[in-house]
DNA sequence: ATGGTCGTAAGACGA
């Protein structure tokens, strides 16, 4: 039976409850993944998302940042929430499907505006988060398994809108896409998105400071779709809905597109 | 080189 996954950075799941009902009644994801919901579990709308039909939820959260849910139309087992490098942040969740796939959700650290660990804690913090995710994935070789969020890092030069004035911008700097590729080697993810759309632009969030983000187009493809190899090429019709960065009512837009993938398992 | 915009939650802080 396939299935259709999508990650979707929402900057707030009560703000924009009607945002994430509008993509479920248009798009009907079997499951969705979100970040920076900004607030504790008990206030995620969830009566209002099981009414469309996604009765299932898990999610971890916290006052205020971060915060991660999976949204899903089929049960969900709740496998884990880690708190890596111990920040107390809520910035991971995972659950198994009934077709016994692990759904690993993602929120890395943004790492402030310094790429430089002596000068600024929350770049070491980010950089020491991935390192995490690296052992947990070599001492654990995941199998049958997808991860998605908001890695916060744009590893390709066209994941970017300039490279060369990127390049030492926090979310695109070497030291931070060698960390993410060390995640990736570690557990032999695959990066669906870039699998199924192998060449060109490709952005999944533009800047609110931007007067007209999607004529500047200053883009970074910050959110990803990874797959263990067993799975991967099940996974076909990845797609970056850049049409909602500008869904307008019946709220104001996340910074955030969301992602798919399907699958045929 | 700087400032530009958001959300949370009540003044910054984080992104």
């Amino acid at each position: 039976m396939p299935f259709t996954l999508a990650t979707w950075n929402i900057n707030s799941v009560r703000l924009r409850a009607g945002l994430v009902e509008r993509l479920l009644t248009e798009e009907a994801p079997d499951v969705l993944c979100l970040q920076e919901c900004k607030c504790p579990v008990d206030k995620i709308p969830a009566e209002q998302f099981a009414a469309l039909g996604y009765p299932h939820l898990v999610a971890r959260g916290q006052k205020g940042y971060n915060g991660v849910a999976i949204l899903s139309k089929l049960p969900l087992e709740e496998v884990d929430g880690r708190d890596l490098v111990q920040l107390g942040h809520a910035r991971h969740v995972a659950a198994k499907l009934p077709n016994g796939v692990t759904v690993h959700n993602f929120y890395v650290p943004a790492g402030g505006d310094e790429p430089d660990r002596e000068k600024n804690v929350k770049f070491g913090q980010k950089l020491d988060y991935l390192t995490e995710m690296r052992d947990w994935f070599a001492a654990e070789r995941p199998e049958r398994a997808i991860l998605v969020g908001d890695l916060n890092i744009a590893p390709r030069e066209d994941d970017v809108w300039d490279h060369k004035k990127m390049v030492k911008i926090v979310s695109h700097t070497p030291v931070e896409v060698d960390h993410l590729t060390a995640v990736q080697e570690a557990g032999g993810w695959v990066d669906v998105t870039r699998k199924d759309i192998p060449e060109g632009l490709l952005y999944s969030w533009w800047s609110y400071r931007a007067k007209d983000w999607d004529a500047a187009d200053k883009g970074r493809r910050l959110d990803h779709v990874w797959a263990t190899p067993d799975i991967a090429d099940a996974a076909h019709s990845s797609r970056i809905l850049r049409p909602v960065r500008g869904w307008d009512t019946p709220s104001k837009p996340s910074d955030h597109a969301p992602v798919f993938a399907t699958f045929d398992l």
